[in-house]
DNA sequence: TGAACATATGAACAGCTCTTCAGATGTTGT
DNA sequence: ACAACATCTGAAGAGCTGTTCATATGTTCA
């Protein structure tokens, strides 16, 4: 597993720094991702977005009926992820409705739940 | 006893049945997943993470200097992830030597990083 | 065995987060 | 314009979380 390691004395390789860069993950990076884990690492949210995985749209009534929690805490828990670009929305009326703002998100929400199936 | 209701009429169909168990995601496989998440979302225990996912394998302190904190933050950190299944350890003399526990924990952190490119 | 080292553990405190409550904003139909 | 509805917002308190400090455990080497 100690792949890099290797590259000490050579002469730089164009290539290989460009991949050795987009490879690593700088502090500032690892942070940003630690905001995204920590909005999906909430029992509410989580629920949330998996009802939205499942149903594709729903509005903020149906959410909170879905995961049994009161209007006001679903739009608190929607704002934030709204917010960080985790949910998208659409106004219908006097209703509101959300879903997954985009693939990686329901890519990264099916792939952890394959992860839970395997611990078991 | 009204949960039952909706499978009066039809006969079964156990690929549909078994395909739409497979894909619903139970109040509490949704808790448990967001527990998951939880432990991803901290920015210590993020940069660990990302830090074994390049290294492959490093002991406690080499981890402490790679993400600046005390030994005694990153063990109280480790021992979350690794009680969580996350990280798997290994002792090697006096040093212990911890690693990403599985290809799916490996998968999760690449993807997010996907996200996070696609964002900006 | 004892000293030095690497890591783990427990308690405690500061800071953050989620929920709730009260009230505001925006929309529809009459 | 008004009432009913759907959603949003701000403030505040209870509870949780991460770090730190002090101490314990386990390992190596002399």
């Amino acid at each position: 597993m100690a792949g890099l390691d290797s590259c000490v004395v050579l002469e730089p390789d164009a290539g290989r720094v460009a991949a050795t860069r987009d490879r690593l993950v700088t502090p500032d990076e690892a942070t940003r991702l630690a905001e995204l884990f920590r909005l999906l690492g909430d029992p509410t949210r989580a629920r949330l977005l998996y009802a939205l995985l499942e149903a594709g749209e729903l509005c903020v009534c149906d959410l909170a009926d879905a995961v049994e929690v009161t209007d006001t805490a679903v739009s608190h828990a929607l704002r934030l992820l709204r917010t960080a670009g985790i949910v998208a929305s659409r106004r219908a009326g006097r209703m509101i409705y959300y879903r997954l703002a985009d693939a990686h998100v329901r890519m990264l929400l099916d792939l952890s739940r394959e992860h839970l199936k395997e611990e078991r």
